[in-house]
DNA sequence: ATTGAAGATGTTACCGATAACGGGAGCGAT
DNA sequence: ATCGCTCCCGTTATCGGTAACATCTTCAAT
């Protein structure tokens, strides 16, 4: 247990608690010669304030209350690395829940535990799902602490922080369209999440523009595993043959598309173009080097929190914060995958 | 904020806090019909307790702090999120703090900033690196709270869990070993890192045992990065040119690896045998889909939480708890690189 | 000399819970 | 009837800080 507190500091240094209390905040009211005195005792004592009692006193934890979902996926956990990295910055301490699945139960337990802990905002980092949307406004209406939203769709006035996945699907399929393909499938993500909605729109907006086929036949859901990529693209050239590119929603189904190539003896770029989505680290590395539209994960992470704490000190002052949509900017990235 | 407290639900109720607080905490000294009527009250008032005013009380806060590195890579996020099932499923909340780099200083910070928060014990979920091993030991001489390390040597009597990454290098090399490959050599992770060091000592040890070479020349160092793969093979191969098989100390640098070998004209696996580490999802997709040891990084955190909630346990009862290095057998996991 | 403002410090109450202790009611045993 | 125990519940102190207010100097201004 942590042993001294700011008693014993007070006492050895022959003044009142509260005038530790003073010094431990730098609050101006102390003099000199107290204040160098008070700093010299703590040093020595190894002094340490007890955050928890400070927390109940003050009303305030300088505490983030992070709900994450899919660490084991390369775009959640770098989020998750920008909002710890950032809030660091700031002064404030993580905690973290993880979902497991969309159960609504555990939501709400989940939030239950961070109000209980009196975090001072909660960051929901969990992506946006057609599922949870509509009871997840409900449950957070009655919540008297900021939100910030990772990721999801604005229904109402919140404060969100999202990529723009759709801008991501456009510039993929402008892309593939300059270098010349002329049937233009995708490989989806699974319906009902938002970001698998945004970038098919993005891709449905320029093929139809360009007046190409934006039919079910081109188009094949996938679940965003390597496995479901590599299946969908047997069902995609099986619909349609005459196919000559693809826009596949994450870089791992689009790995798995390159293995279904390679069983179909299609080559890629030639015979077939490829881009795919988040820039994982490995992308790279694949045969052939795919394209893929990056998203800065890490900076979508920091700029939640930093609308949280703008928020938080909007609060503290009184004045409201018009909370609004923050766009990232993905960005495209050009390999071997989808130049012929 | 939170305005239900104990009080108005004991003035509401018509009885003492002190009997709220007994009902809340389903203690047995109170009548059936009192504790109805509290619970009725509870209920009604959404009442929820205060877990900060409940931790400074009783001097317990229910959580722990997690200290974690390199979350973008598979291991670490995993690990991490096994950490956090079994934390929930034991009523523990985590606070979660992130290493950008070994430098003291930082680390400093975060545990004193893990100690002024009352966290009932520390995960350190770092992977162990020598120029932290020796001012780690001392760090945490003096933290009264319960430690558990992942992944990390152990040098007193600390309570370890890890990945037996010895026996990993061991069974990828004698799989090589068995399938024919006379030639072995080693792309190793950085030479600092304790997981590196034992994966290389397996495959040392295996190599020794059956009398092959297992010097400098069939060894190459890598820093876990596909890049590095890459150039490995192709330094290994400049330096070794009748080797036909290597140990890869990781996926990443697996991916490099077979990058290098495709551009060498070399085939997998025929003319060369490839065996990763960590088993990521994409191995499987790989071109060719690559053999690697499986590790199970959940079952890691999962088995840190309990040995850490024993050794919370055990310092409750005024036990003592007699901390040991707990090993997690990993898998060996065969696809078409290594099969000729 | 008086007043007032600023500076430096202490006192008291309180944040929201729990621990420790106290005490009344009910009831069987002596 | 008294003792002693169990059951049930309340009172008081405390956890380690901070806010709000009070007090006492000191010193410049009137």
């Amino acid at each position: 247990m942590q042993k001294v507190t700011i008693k014993d500091v007070a006492q050895v240094a022959g003044v009142s608690t509260q005038t530790v209390s003073r010094v431990i905040n730098s609050r101006p009211d102390v003099s000199p010669s107290t204040r160098a005195r008070v700093q010299q005792v703590i040093k020595e004592l190894e002094y340490s304030p007890n955050v928890i009692a400070r927390s109940l006193s003050r009303g305030r934890t300088n505490t983030f209350g992070v709900v994450g979902y899919g660490l084991n996926y390369f775009g959640p956990s770098n989020i998750l690395q920008g909002i710890e990295k950032k809030s660091n910055e700031l002064g404030f301490s993580l905690i973290l829940s993880l979902l497991k699945d969309f159960d609504s139960v555990l939501i709400d337990d989940i939030l239950k535990n961070l109000l209980s802990r009196q975090v001072d905002g909660i960051i929901w980092a969990v992506p946006g799902n057609d599922n949870l949307i509509g009871e997840l406004s409900e449950k957070f209406r009655e919540i008297s602490i900021p939100v910030v939203y990772l990721n999801k769709i604005q229904t109402q006035h919140e404060a969100v922080v999202a990529l723009d996945n759709r801008l991501g699907g456009r510039i993929a399929t402008q892309h593939l369209l300059e270098e010349g393909y002329q049937c233009i499938g995708i490989i989806t993500g699974p319906t009902d999440w938002w970001e698998a909605q945004e970038r098919e729109s993005g891709w449905r907006e320029v093929i139809t523009e360009a007046g190409l086929d934006n039919s079910n036949q081109v188009i094949v859901n996938g679940d965003w595993s390597a496995a479901s990529g590599e299946a969908g693209l047997h069902n995609l050239l099986a619909k349609s043959p005459d196919i000559d590119a693809v826009f596949i929603s994450n870089d791992q189904m689009a790995l798995g598309a390159l293995k279904a190539s390679r069983h179909l003896g299609i080559n890629v770029p030639y015979e077939l173009g490829i881009v795919g989505f988040d820039d994982i680290p490995e992308a790279e590395y694949f045969y052939p080097p795919i394209s893929t539209i990056r998203q800065n994960a890490e900076l979508l992470g920091a700029m939640a929190v930093d609308q949280m704490s703008n928020m938080i000190r909007a609060g503290e002052d009184g004045r409201d914060y018009d909370a609004d949509i923050i766009w990232v900017t993905p960005k495209l990235i050009i390999r071997n995958s989808s130049l012929r």
